[in-house]
DNA sequence: TACAATTAAATTGTATACAATCTAATTATA
DNA sequence: TATAATTAGATTGTATACAATTTAATTGTA
């Protein structure tokens, strides 16, 4: 590359993983529409959907993200009947996150997402798992360096 | 893969991107902190560094965003002093904006990012060819479907 | 040429994200 | 054991994102 294209748009690695995100997940909302999740609620409930409770800390671990971004989105959860969050009696600093029977409901309909996602992303399997290898090396390396 | 895992975070593709994407934008926070920038005024700039003026509505078809989000960004950088915005006189509906010598003056400090944060993301130049296409692909796969 | 349709930005409202700080609970240690 | 340090969430403040609506300018057309 000519050091001079350096700082063109089209020469970054993060714009195009940027805009795919944000476009993917455009794609996501009238499915999740259905269920009144937004897609950072919809990745929450996934997390709770196959443990059933989790700590917020645990919770912000998997999902890459902190209680300035939880706590409200857990509230809104909780308003929809979704989970409860309730004190860890053991130690009430921990806030435990649990699924109710109406959030587990949810899971059936959910399950024909990923598939109708798939379609409108209608990658070829060889390609998927590459992209995935690619992305999970990317993170591994910026979280060492 | 089983029925039953396609609900698993870890299966998602989007998750992946989404999470890659906002990761690798943290890492750029330390280097535009020096040019008062965020990201996404950072990639705004970048466009402007190569043509010098641009309406808001073919700037939003480049970044992928709307006037709802480049209204308000557009008046931040403004007040920067890095561009200048000001009504087409052939057509008062565009707004038209450009750069200043100010925000012209970024541009060498900037040059100097995409190497620092290719360093951080460290991929081979083969990985970082091949993402390309991946990505390219998808995001002309979702706007097709 | 009036007026309907279209277009470009701006505005409004909602929902993330995240840095920085605060608070309360627990743990470590002098 | 009193207190310092740590930890988990909550809060505050700023900056996106984007859907939906509004406003003002321009264009198309009866």
């Amino acid at each position: 590359m000519n050091r001079n294209d350096s700082l063109k748009l089209e020469n970054q690695l993060c714009f195009p993983l940027y805009v795919c995100s944000k476009e993917i997940i455009k794609k996501y909302k009238p499915f999740l529409d259905h269920l009144d999740l937004t897609y950072t609620q919809y990745i929450t409930m996934m997390i709770l959907w196959e443990q059933l409770e989790i700590n917020v800390k645990s919770l912000g671990e998997k999902l890459y993200l902190d209680s300035g971004t939880l706590t409200p989105l857990l509230k809104k959860l909780e308003n929809k009947g979704y989970i409860v969050r309730k004190r860890d009696l053991k130690d009430e600093r921990n806030l435990i996150i649990s699924i109710t029977k109406k959030g587990k409901s949810l899971k059936k309909i959910a399950q024909t997402i990923p598939l109708k996602m798939s379609q409108c992303i209608s990658l070829e399997k060889q390609d998927m798992l590459q992209l995935h290898q690619l992305l999970s090396k990317i993170l591994d390396n910026i979280q060492k360096n």
